[in-house]
DNA sequence: AAGGAGAAGATTTTT
DNA sequence: TCTTCTCCTT
């Protein structure tokens, strides 16, 4: 490791001038990008006004940019608490950071560098009294916030049977990233759904403030109120940070476009790091437009290209060109690379997931014996986190490794949540949804008509719930209950007294004990209860090991622990010391690479989703999606669909998805027996034989159950009679019909469920699956099935 | 108020 | 299929 001769950081003093640069500086610096190419070192020795770097998945845009800032800070251009870099998860900014002190010293670690969340949570803190919060305000996430907004619809009698709260949730959460405020949202209601949600809107806010609680979208929309009412802040960060990098930049929604726009008003030395084809993000807000019209936004903005590829073989290489190709939209740029040609991509075909994840197992052992890679070379990907159980299967039956990122993560589950809404309570009793969360939990005989009263106390005398908490009798409740609620308080506020001063880990550990939370689960004394136990232990260990210090060793606060786990995703926990096969959903996986890769579940319904493949916008998404899987992998990539797949617990059977029908032409893709890849050319044989095109087919197909109506159980779709009235019947056997749903019987094989019916008459066999088997295919003219019921 | 049984409902993706 | 909600009994 190289040290430069980086002199104390005049961190409060940051309007410190910006440092003059020598020669000797310059050529210090330079040495620096001797492993970039010449692009890349072009793009890190720009360091002035803004910039925008066009990067290609694998093109070392992560480099780039460490790079960078390296060069920034070797040539003495800036101090690093003069650097804001702001990546889109934890984890990249960890590395990022790691990768710069490695290039220039140990005083690298003064630079600002985080997600937009956790930076601007840092920035609210500092200036907390200026927005009348105080700086240990709790971060809700969107179980918090459901929490809170279910009981304000309670409180104004909407039913929630027909406006969710989740629903509300989205929409006051899209409201915000696209900075319409309340009184804005109410003027644009015009239908029922968006009139109930503009109710709650303002109420909703005022909850949050009285809970001294902030949203995800709070921490980028109140420093943006921060800025516009208080220039002369504005101002100060505006100085202190002099160079700001903006990763992932078509990931940006509306707030942290304004922010980065108002941070760099002055200086202008803004560099945006983005590619438009990777852009999967605008479910929750994130506008392409952004990096699109970046050149006007900053006008004499450089705009730079990184094109080629390091990180995967020719052949993935053409096949991510092709799927991009099926967008009209997007920055032309021509990803290439000097790699090898590569082994050809390879799709399988399975029967059912199970055989899917079989395949996808089968193979990874398979490759691991011929080429000797680890198992963390491998990474499965699948659209949606329901997949995962099926993998997580097979994988298990075979011995293999494997970790799984995001379902439930480790701060999602119950018992952590549980945990940390005490500690959250320790900090700020006025958090309301923690306390609604705990208060009966373990139960301790305060039940539903309780918490009633109490709130209609607070509601009453305009105060918070916590205070009817603490004045029981006054909220008119039986001595019983008064009795209970009032252990609560005394327990709680007990710690809260004590949160200022105790040390973190001793207040976490002594409060957790003390709620009878890790009672109630030795009690149960089930396996799952005792891995539960373990978990709230783990957490427990991860405030000690917080409160030991930050990079430079300053001791931490539980406050500063709270805030900080709210902001952590799960991708961030992965660490790369593992030696494990990796399963994550294709979002998980941006940003990562792997030697091998699967893209599971490629099937129309599911990849692109039902609901996209209605809306152009949404079905380009869909392929950049696909664009972003095939991109992680280096040396080998495999795409599976299976023919049938589990949905609401019943067999449903599938068509292979449009996205791999697209890539014809060019010889990309193989099959598992080295044969060449078919395109259907965009046509599928429909149900009732015929054929039609993707644009045809009722997005919905997969709906429909395959199992008629037998008067017993009861129909799960109104489509059923129809869809049963208009399928082939392939082999009749007296009345009992044969076709898809049906429940069979085999003499061997047992009762299993008829999938799907291939050719007719005497050659006509039947996939079925077997309870006791699985899948198999029979020709009917022999297996003499019956039909069941 | 608590706990159990049975029924209804759910699957995008997440900082 | 699995999870959450609702109703019912204790």
């Amino acid at each position: 490791m190289k040290t430069f001769a980086l002199r104390p950081d005049p961190d409060r003093t940051p309007s410190a001038s910006p440092r003059q640069p020598t020669e000797a500086d310059r050529s210090e610096a330079e040495a620096l990008l001797g492993g970039l190419n010449p692009v890349q070192a072009e793009a890190a020795r720009t360091t002035e006004g803004p910039v925008m770097i066009i990067a290609g998945p694998g093109s070392g845009k992560t480099r780039t940019l460490t790079h960078r800032i390296a060069y920034l800070l070797a040539s003495k251009q800036a101090w690093p608490s003069q650097i804001l870099a702001l990546t889109f998860t934890n984890k990249a900014a960890r590395e990022m950071r790691s990768r710069v002190v490695d290039l220039v010293g140990d005083e690298a670690k003064g630079m600002w560098i985080g997600t937009f969340h956790s930076i601007f949570a840092r920035v609210l803190r500092r200036e907390a009294d200026h927005i009348g919060f105080s700086r240990d305000f709790t971060i809700y996430d969107s179980d918090d916030t459901e929490r809170l907004i279910k009981e304000l619809m309670t409180r104004y009698g909407i039913d929630p049977k027909r406006v969710t709260p989740r629903s509300v949730r989205s929409a006051i959460s899209s409201a915000k990233n696209a900075m319409v405020g309340p009184d804005e949202y109410a003027r644009l209601a015009g239908d029922p759904f968006t009139e109930a949600a503009s109710k709650l809107y303002t109420p909703y806010a005022a909850a949050l403030r009285k809970a001294n609680a902030m949203d995800f979208d709070d921490l980028l929309g109140w420093p943006i109120r921060l800025f516009e009412q208080h220039p002369d802040i504005l101002k100060e960060y505006q100085r202190r940070w002099r160079f700001l990098h903006i990763d992932e930049y078509q990931d940006t929604n509306r707030t942290q476009y304004v922010l980065a726009k108002l941070l760099a008003a002055d200086h202008h030395n803004l560099c945006v790091v983005g590619d438009d084809a990777q852009s999967i993000y605008a479910f929750r807000g994130a506008d392409i437009q952004n990096i699109l019209s970046f050149q006007k936004d900053y006008p004499g903005a450089k705009e730079i290209r990184l094109e080629q590829n390091y990180r995967s073989t020719q052949r993935i290489v053409r096949l991510a060109d092709a799927v991009i190709k099926g967008n009209a939209k997007q920055l032309d740029k021509t990803l290439w690379t000097d790699n090898d040609e590569g082994d050809p991509i390879v799709l399988m075909e399975a029967l059912s997931e199970r055989d899917e994840a079989q395949k996808v197992e089968r193979t990874i052992r398979d490759i691991r014996s011929r080429t000797g890679i680890s198992w963390s070379d491998v990474a499965v990907l699948y659209r949606t986190n329901a997949q995962s159980r099926s993998i997580e299967e097979a994988l298990r039956r075979g011995g293999i490794p494997y970790r799984m990122v995001g379902g439930t993560s480790f701060y999602q589950r119950k018992e952590i949540k549980d945990a940390l809404a005490y500690l959250r309570l320790a900090v700020n009793p006025t958090d309301e949804a923690s306390l609604l969360r705990v208060i009966n939990t373990p139960t301790r005989g305060v039940g539903a008509k309780t918490i009633d009263q109490l709130r209609d106390y607070a509601t009453e005398h305009r105060v918070a719930l916590w205070q009817a908490v603490q004045d029981p009798g006054g909220a008119g409740l039986s001595a019983r209950a008064s009795k209970a609620v009032e252990g609560f308080g005394f327990l709680v506020s007990r710690f809260a007294s004590k949160a200022g001063t105790a040390p973190a880990d001793e207040l976490a550990r002594e409060f957790i004990q003390e709620t009878g939370l890790l009672q109630d689960l030795r009690d149960q004394n089930t396996p799952e209860a005792l891995a539960r136990l373990e978990n709230v232990h783990e957490l427990l260990n991860a405030v000690a090991e917080f409160a030991g210090g930050d990079p430079t060793g300053e001791p931490r606060t539980l406050s500063e622990f709270l805030q900080e786990v709210s902001l952590v995703a799960d991708v961030d926990r992965l660490s790369d010391d593992e030696n494990r096969v990796t399963l994550m959903t294709l979002h998980a996986s941006k940003g990562l690479e792997f030697k091998v890769v699967f893209v599971t579940g490629l099937e129309e319904g599911l990849f692109p989703l039902a609901k996209a493949a209605q809306d152009a916008t949404e079905l380009e998404e869909e392929r950049r999606l696909l664009y972003v899987g095939v991109t992680r992998a280096e040396e080998a990539l495999f795409l599976t669909y299976a023919r049938s797949r589990y949905r609401y617990g019943d067999q449903q059977s599938s068509v292979r998805s449009r996205f791999l029908d697209e890539l014809d032409g060019e010889d990309l893709l193989r099959t598992e027996s080295g044969g060449k890849f078919e395109s259907r050319r965009g046509r599928f044989q429909t149900s009732d034989g015929g054929f039609g095109d993707y644009g045809k087919m009722d997005p919905n197909y997969w709906k429909q159950s395959l199992r008629p109506d037998d008067g017993k159980t009861r129909p799960r779709t109104k489509t059923v009679e129809a869809a049963r009235g208009e399928r082939t019947i392939v082999y009749d056997e007296g009345e009992a019909q044969i076709v898809p749903g049906v429940q069979v019987h085999h003499k061997s094989f047992g009762n299993g469920k008829v999938i799907s019916i291939e050719g007719a008459g005497e050659r006509a066999a039947a996939t079925v699956n077997f309870k006791s088997v699985g899948m198999k295919k029979l020709k009917l003219a022999f297996a003499r099935l019956q039909v069941v019921g």
